[in-house]
DNA sequence: ATTGACATATTGTCGGACAATATGTCAGCA
DNA sequence: TGCTGACATATTGTCCGACAATATGTCAAT
């Protein structure tokens, strides 16, 4: 016979847990702007009553997340998490799901195209004027395989930030710092510098021309192009993706 | 004159930086395995040779990423970060970016589709009777917003996690969280039940038959309802998005 | 096999302490 | 005036020790 009555769990939160979650509170809720200092541990501690080793791990909570930081080694900064923080908690899920390239590869096929084609919309001339600039150098390290690989995943960021798309920038960030051992390994393999390059240059003439469909296209190719090079050079595109 | 040597900025990494990174690279390179037990607080002081307050801090730090969680009140474990720690921890990183409806929505369109489309080849047998289920129930609750809402919801989670896809569960996780509250603003303005079991209909008979394109389309066609929802209901499709 | 009593281990929180470093002030000197 | 150095102050990073609350493990009694 069950019992005729059940209860929840209470829920005892840690007195970390909940300071965090003020704080918290208060920085997406804009009672704070970003930008904006933080009263001193030890004021905080005053404030929520509680002694400043708590209030030291609920900052530490909320530090990861790149919601707060420190400017040098003092005061405590609300800060606009940047796509750098992001990145690295959300790749090192992924890492631990054992995601494959064949997975990454399809989010990035949604994703890359996408921000091609945004970017039509939306680049200004200083943004074009840095992806020209970024397919000048492109042209002259062709041969030397790491330069090489910083200008082509600085392409892609520069494309995704023109599309002033703060959520696809999030979106994106993990797929940038998991992608970038494996785009080193194509590169070293089978110096595809001249591919690379075309692709780029498809894909800066249509943002610069406003088309679209060829930007997305491109784009798309690009991405196939990747593919196919992990394919090649047996690089395991079924394999999940090494940190 | 500009000084003929110039040196790096020396970083002196806190104790509970390096801590928190060590124990992180263990975990993420496979050291530990998810599910494992962390050695005690006072073990891991001992270990690395420094106070049980530091650990606590370096501790913290990773537990917001949800790579580190606590059975009970109890023992700490190592964890595979789902996807509400994820979407947590990004989704707050929109709102203070301010991410607008328009910037969410283009996101969306690139991986809500995609996750349709991936679905029809991967979806097992339960897992299209489980959308089965949801359909069921999304015809009975036609009229009541907030339960209509739920299983809105629950269709597209069913529909991602069919794709068996973690990096998609991952890169989708914070748009569930910031897409909530507007899909119930707008089913409550618009009572749109007719229309959003039509679109889940069609996606879902699209999986069963394995027919991606069409699985694509209807869902991009739901999604450009979603935005007609948002524009209709005076939600501010540019405006940013609320917490 | 379940219950209760008891010792033990571990966490959450507290309080105080100190060194290292950044900040602010002010006098001294070109 | 503008720069330098000395000094007091504030704040953080780290340490130590302590205690209550709570899980865990053991064992006897029923």
């Amino acid at each position: 016979m069950p019992p005729s009555v059940s209860f929840d769990r209470l829920a005892h939160q840690p007195a970390y847990k909940v300071v965090s979650e003020k704080i918290r509170n208060a920085i997406v809720s804009g009672e704070i702007q970003a930008g904006d200092l933080l009263p001193t541990e030890t004021d905080l501690a005053e404030q929520f009553g509680v002694t400043r080793s708590t209030v030291r791990e609920a900052i530490r909570l909320l530090e990861h997340g790149g919601i707060l930081g420190r400017a040098g080694r003092k005061r405590l900064v609300v800060t606009l998490p940047g796509t750098e923080a992001i990145g690295r908690s959300v790749s090192s899920a992924m890492l631990m799901h054992q995601v494959t390239f064949e997975e990454l590869w399809q989010v990035a096929m949604g994703l890359e195209p996408l921000a091609g084609k945004l970017a039509c919309l939306s680049a200004t001339k200083e943004e074009k004027q840095l992806l020209a600039d970024n397919l000048v150098r492109t042209k002259q390290v062709m041969n030397d395989h790491d330069a090489l690989l910083e200008v082509e995943i600085e392409f892609h960021n520069l494309v995704a930030e023109a599309t002033h798309n703060h959520a696809l920038l999030l979106a994106r960030a993990p797929l940038n710092e998991l992608f970038y051992p494996a785009w080193g390994a194509i590169i070293r393999a089978l110096s595809p510098g001249e591919r690379i390059l075309v692709a780029h240059q498809h894909v800066y003439d249509a943002i610069c021309a406003g088309d679209e469909e060829k930007a997305e296209e491109w784009m798309e190719k690009h991405m196939r192009d990747f593919r196919r090079g992990i394919e090649m050079g047996n690089l395991g595109f079924d394999q999940p993706v090494q940190g």
